[in-house]
RNA sequence: GCGGGUGUGGCGGAAUUGGCAGACGCGCUAGACUUAGGAUCUAGUGUCUCUCGACGUGGGGGUUCAAGUCCCUCCACCCGCACCA
């Protein structure tokens, strides 16, 4: 007979919540696990399948750790400000913060409904005042140090959606959320200087178990190149320009210079004779959109200035071009171009016939730029050095006669801060009449958003609160003077940079956590989630938690010392589950069907955790089928403990694999193995039914190791085991290695390598005597006949390979 | 173009330090039980020959007594970045 999943699932959700059997005892003397999901955006179409994969790997090492003993902290909640329930109140008149809470409250019944032993007195809501005040205090500190400012920059301003963007959330020129046009547009927002902390989050990543490609993800975001700024004069003019440049030794090189189109000195020094040109080069650029500018056709423009630079180390004159393949936003937004030796500088050369000079020996300018090292040649006092050393000297010379400076530059810009929109944190500013601007006082927090019903974006760039009046303006109430609350709010990324620290301490009123909980629950011990948070999350989370640790706030340097992404669930067809492909798998339907533990199960033992898998019913069946063995194999029809499970000793025939079950199960636990532990343990079941009578110490044990994946289940066989109490607090089964150890193990015989007989040999048996007794089983004699043995190769404990001819 | 990764039966995937390739599951085949089976149990299942055997981890080459694993080379696919000087 099979279970009914119904009954048992329901009857133990409902005891853990009823019973809080997963609150966190958070001044707890154990010591502690802190494992961490990337907590869900609970989004109108409900949980994915792909949701509890991640979940389900943290849930998993929770059940675990707790019954080894540790005290561990499994919080959920929820990441709920953001553009697509603001859209979607936007498209059916509805407001936002009942959607929202609607959205939660579907999600926690599914995520309930999944067994997962999250400590529901500690969720967070990032649109609860109550959370978000602590958002702002921050941002509140950060201002006060420096890190939040208002500039005039060029944006991505997304018509559609009414709003600006970080650079991160626009992708090959369209936001990230939705897929619209976004184009270039100066406006002032407000910024976060993450820019000051580029070399700490690119140096500390060193020490971090992250995967090596999330690692390169934002190594290459933040982008740190070394090399020289330096100075080049223009010839009859008074003004100069720096350059950046990673290669400083191949300066002699430099056959023409180039700016960007928007760099300040083009208008000054253009020639009159060139005016025309330079002024329908600049309008085509400004008309092209960021999808042009990134298209793939990239053949090379630009366009002559009539002006001259002078290269500071041998005084040539150097024709300066624009050209649009120089960004304004990198380095200096003017380079020198050494044709020789970069491939887009000689793209460029070879495009408007300007010399090509090689300064390195080797490669063939002929037909492309050498980019590798050689010999300096044409290179004056650099002659004959290589690259390594030309740079240096190049360095050492441009500062010697103070042409130039060492300098480092990164891709990384600073955070663009501000959304004019309606659902998110208001920013703790207030503008006011005299012209002045503060932060709201600390005890005047949180600001809270208004209740409106008019949230449509002004598409001028103002935000909806700019029209909530009797919200916007203030008075001081000691000097009666005048202003106006800041009416942008925050990116959606703000709430989760520190989520992670309020599940500590959720309810705090008084800091946004306890010193000491912080102390003792940082750092999160293992983080799960998405790769697609790479850059975004995961930077900006680093770059708060960096700030609140040199503010004193944190303990910890990095906020997540393992990081590890689940892959994909695709759908059945090998796709990626989309509703327009119509291969989407409900959750809630597998539970009804088949039940939360099959799920659960099925989901860890597709694949690894870190591949993505596409979806199989068969191998869900299977999942479940083997559920039902275990059920058959501990349970009667009459929902007894069947008869096959018996007190007393060990049985000789599962002592071996049980211990070996226990051993493999928690190292691949540990290791997040999910899916050859479960092998493992399907390994055991397939013994125990061959054998006459299970131990019943052996089924508590592989009860308690199977809880973890099939909570439920295990709950319940548990208690038919004879127990009242849970499973979760039960102490992880132990293995002894001894019972490991067999007398006998089987050698394989191979002769050139290939097996050709097997022998049982003594496990204390010497080389000699295996290679004595392979020598001597008859199938290896009949084929050594007439063959010279060579060479006896013995590996103790595995094989003998004889090599003969 | 640059960076990271992957390639193993019909399918998902296993395989410490080089040491029996294909664990476990799905699917398939046969048998048992059964009024019945999309239930359950048992056995089999890489390919070719079905007897000995030969061949097999993307292709080619190499190191080694021994290679999925190490080295060289080529190919295919996936992810990220993309004129970042």
């Amino acid at each position: 007979m099979s279970f009914n999943h119904r009954k048992i699932e329901e009857k133990w959700r409902n005891y853990w919540i009823d019973e809080k059997t997963f609150a966190t005892k958070i001044d707890s003397e154990k010591q502690k696990f802190y494992a961490l999901d990337m907590f869900p955006y609970p989004s109108g179409s409900g949980l994915h399948v792909g949701h509890p994969e991640g979940y389900t790997a943290t849930d998993i090492l929770s059940r675990m750790k707790r019954m080894q003993g540790y005290e561990v902290l499994h919080p959920i909640g929820w990441d709920a400000f953001g553009l697509p329930a603001e859209q979607y109140a936007l498209d059916t008149g509805n407001d936002p913060a009942v959607f929202t809470e609607q959205n939660i409250n579907t999600f926690r019944r599914q995520i309930q409904s999944l067994g997962f032993s999250y400590d529901w007195d500690r969720e967070v809501n990032t649109t609860d005042p109550g959370y978000y005040k602590w958002t702002q205090w921050i941002f509140i500190k950060l201002y006060e140090k420096g890190l939040a400012y208002v500039d005039e920059v060029p944006v991505n301003w997304c018509p559609e959606l009414g709003t600006v963007l970080a650079n991160e959330e626009v992708i090959d020129g369209k936001s990230e959320r939705g897929g619209h046009p976004v184009v270039r547009k100066p406006m002032k927002q407000w910024m976060l200087k993450i820019t000051a902390y580029a070399d700490r989050l690119l140096d500390d990543l060193e020490d971090l178990d992250w995967p090596e490609s999330i690692k390169d993800m934002q190594r290459n975001w933040i982008g740190r190149s070394e090399g020289a700024e330096v100075e080049f004069t223009i010839d009859g003019h008074e003004d100069n320009f720096k350059v950046f440049t990673t290669r400083p030794d191949t300066l002699f090189g430099a056959t023409y210079a180039v700016l960007a189109p928007e760099h300040p000195l083009v208008e000054k020094i253009t020639k009159d004779e060139q005016k025309d040109s330079v002024q329908a080069y600049l309008d085509k650029v400004q008309s092209k959109s960021d999808l042009e500018r990134t298209d793939l056709a990239k053949e090379k423009t630009g366009v002559f200035t009539g002006a001259y630079a002078v290269n500071p180390i041998n005084g040539e004159k150097l024709p300066i071009w624009i050209a649009d393949y120089v960004l304004m936003t990198y380095g200096s937004g003017a380079i020198m171009a050494v044709p020789a030796h970069d491939e887009r500088d000689y793209e460029f050369a070879k495009q408007f016939n300007l010399e090509i000079l090689p300064v390195l020996e080797g490669g063939d300018i002929e037909n492309e730029a050498f980019t590798g090292d050689g010999k300096h040649i044409n290179s004056g006092f650099l002659n004959g050095l290589n690259k390594e050393d030309g740079i240096e000297k190049a360095l050492e010379w441009l500062e010697e006669n103070n042409k130039g400076t060492r300098k480092t530059t990164y891709r990384l810009r600073d955070w663009l801060f501000s959304r004019q929109r309606y659902w998110g944190e208001p920013i703790p500013v207030i503008h006011w009449e005299d012209g002045t601007q503060t932060t709201v006082k600390e005890e005047e927090l949180p600001i809270v958003l208004p209740k409106t019903t008019e949230i449509k974006p002004s598409g001028t760039g103002e935000s909806p609160l700019a029209n909530i009046h009797d919200w916007v303006n203030v008075t001081d109430p000691t000097t009666g003077l005048k202003g106006k609350r800041e009416t942008n709010t925050m990116p959606q990324w703000a709430g989760s940079c520190w989520y992670f620290l309020r599940y500590i301490d959720p309810n705090n009123t008084n800091e946004l956590a306890s010193k000491e909980a912080l102390n003792k629950w940082l750092p999160v011990d293992v983080y799960i989630g998405g790769a697609e948070h790479a850059v975004l999350h995961l930077l900006y989370a680093r770059f708060w938690h960096k700030f609140l640790y040199d503010i004193g706030v944190v303990p910890t340097k990095e906020p997540f010392q393992k990081l590890f992404n689940q892959g994909m669930i695709l759908g059945e067809n090998n796709e990626k589950m989309s509703k327009s492909k119509g291969n989407v798998v409900n959750p809630d339907e597998i539970v009804e069907s088949h039940g939360a533990d099959t799920l659960r199960l099925y989901e860890m033992f597709m694949g690894p955790l870190d591949a993505s898998v596409a979806w199989s019913t068969n191998g869900l069946d299977g999942a479940r089928r083997f559920l039902d063995r275990i059920w058959r194999l501990f349970v009667t029809d009459e929902n007894m403990l069947s008869e096959k499970i018996q007190e007393g000793n060990d049985n000789d025939d599962l002592v071996r694999i049980y211990h070996e079950t226990i051993k493999k199960v928690t190292q691949n636990f540990e290791d997040l193995r999910f899916n050859t532990g479960i092998s493992q343990m399907m390994v055991f079941i397939n013994e125990a039914y061959k054998t006459d009578y299970v131990p019943k110490s052996y089924a508590e044990g592989f009860v308690k190791v199977l809880a973890p994946i099939a909570p439920h289940l295990a709950e319940e066989l548990w208690s038919i085991l004879g127990h009242d109490e849970t499973i979760s607090y039960q102490p992880w089964p132990a293995f002894d290695e001894k019972k490991l150890e067999v007398n006998e193990v089987e050698v394989v015989i191979q002769i050139l390598g290939k097996v050709r007989a097997k022998m049982m040999v003594d496990k204390e048996a010497t080389k000699e005597e295996i290679e004595e007794k392979a020598l001597n089983v008859d199938a290896i004699k009949e084929r050594l006949e007439g063959k010279t043995v060579r060479k006896v190769i013995v590996v103790p404990g595995k094989l003998v390979n004889i090599v003969a001819n």
